[in-house]
DNA sequence: TAGATTGTTAATCGATTAACAATC
DNA sequence: TAGATTGTTAATCGATTAACAATC
């Protein structure tokens, strides 16, 4: 029930919630409280409440949340209960990571194709996949309805692939290429450069 | 200068700027200004001089920033103006791709070493080097001085091997296992998980 | 019931932005 | 110089936390 927008620090934190309710479930652990998920997440017990409130009341005064309930509350609202299909961009060495990777399926995603414009790899299995031709990304987003994709190329090559992308109906971009990219309004995207991380710690060493 | 503890979050935009400003010399832009920075950044052009204000004065009045100096400034302060060696754990597909990357070295990072704890991986080469034991792992990281540990293990195993490294005097992990990491005081956690960016996107869809 | 924990409000804290004197 | 842009202050905005009535 929420009246007015959520903050996006706030949906940036529900998917970690998400994901410890998931290993609460797996621990047969049922019941959990604002303060038992702080613990576990180094967060504060009145930030956790105070998020989820912006979405309804999910638990009980005195008793705490029923973790199999509240997990399905927000899968619900990240829109976690069915499975995207991704269209990842990039065969290369994490391209093929990201293909390979057993993680997506069992969390929302699944990699539905694999694009390339590298003729060496254009037609090679990946992952149970075979890499298709850049140029027939266009026709394939528009074709399949795919709403997101993941970018795994060079640097140099990602503004012009995140055009095509959003030209041909993409609205959500994970981006590995260590660029800030250009898209117009509506367009999310989220970055992912280790380096970034990397060298955020090393000022403190 | 900084007088006062820069906030953390101020920390966590500088390799942004620093990774902008090697773009801006390779295009062979020897001057810039908190504007430019700020459109090319998606940033506003107060906060990137309120940013670089709390470590010195590095523009002229006028004129603006030379991008060679503000960007030697930025290494600097980063630490960046070194390699450091980073030892990768898991030699998994990510682990792989990691090993394989190209975009460490010039940025400042080098992988020193792999290891797991598979037999069928151990000995193998990847990337230029061969995937030791997990066990030898708290004698080469003292051996070493070794700083700095990429996770790249299953999400059951990270805890456990985390408690290895901090306890070997690895102080700064770069986490790709999908689990809070429980660490000493004084020991920096960046965590990447794909999957947390791709729910805070699909919210919006 | 008694004890515990939520949901929410108000207070605090911190980060961002607007504005402008300083000055190149 | 005139024009431009910094560095910094003060104002605004937003996020976090503390506290507690509500209530299971």
């Amino acid at each position: 029930m929420a009246k007015r927008p959520v903050p996006d620090i706030v949906v940036g934190r529900l998917p970690i919630y998400l994901r410890e309710l998931n290993y609460l479930v797996e621990e047969r652990k049922f019941i959990t409280s604002s303060q038992e998920l702080a613990d576990r997440l180094g967060f504060s017990s009145a930030q956790i409440r105070k998020d989820l409130s912006f979405f309804g009341e999910f638990g009980k005064q005195g008793a705490g949340y029923e973790t199999l309930f509240l997990r399905d509350k927000l899968s619900e609202i990240l829109k976690a209960d069915r499975v995207w299909d991704i269209v990842l961009v990039g065969a290369g060495y994490l391209g093929h990571a990201l293909a390979s990777y057993g993680g997506f399926l069992g969390r929302g995603f699944r990699i539905a194709a694999i694009f390339d414009n590298d003729p060496d790899k254009i037609g090679r299995p990946i992952g149970g996949l075979v890499v298709q031709d850049s140029r027939e990304l266009p026709q394939a987003i528009q074709d399949n309805g795919w709403q997101i994709a993941i970018l795994a190329v060079p640097a140099a090559a990602a503004q012009e692939i995140a055009d095509t992308l959003v030209a041909s109906g993409i609205r959500a971009i994970l981006n590995y290429a260590p660029r800030i990219l250009n898209v117009p309004p509506g367009v999310r995207i989220q970055y992912i450069d280790p380096v970034i991380d990397l060298q955020h710690m090393t000022y403190y060493l």
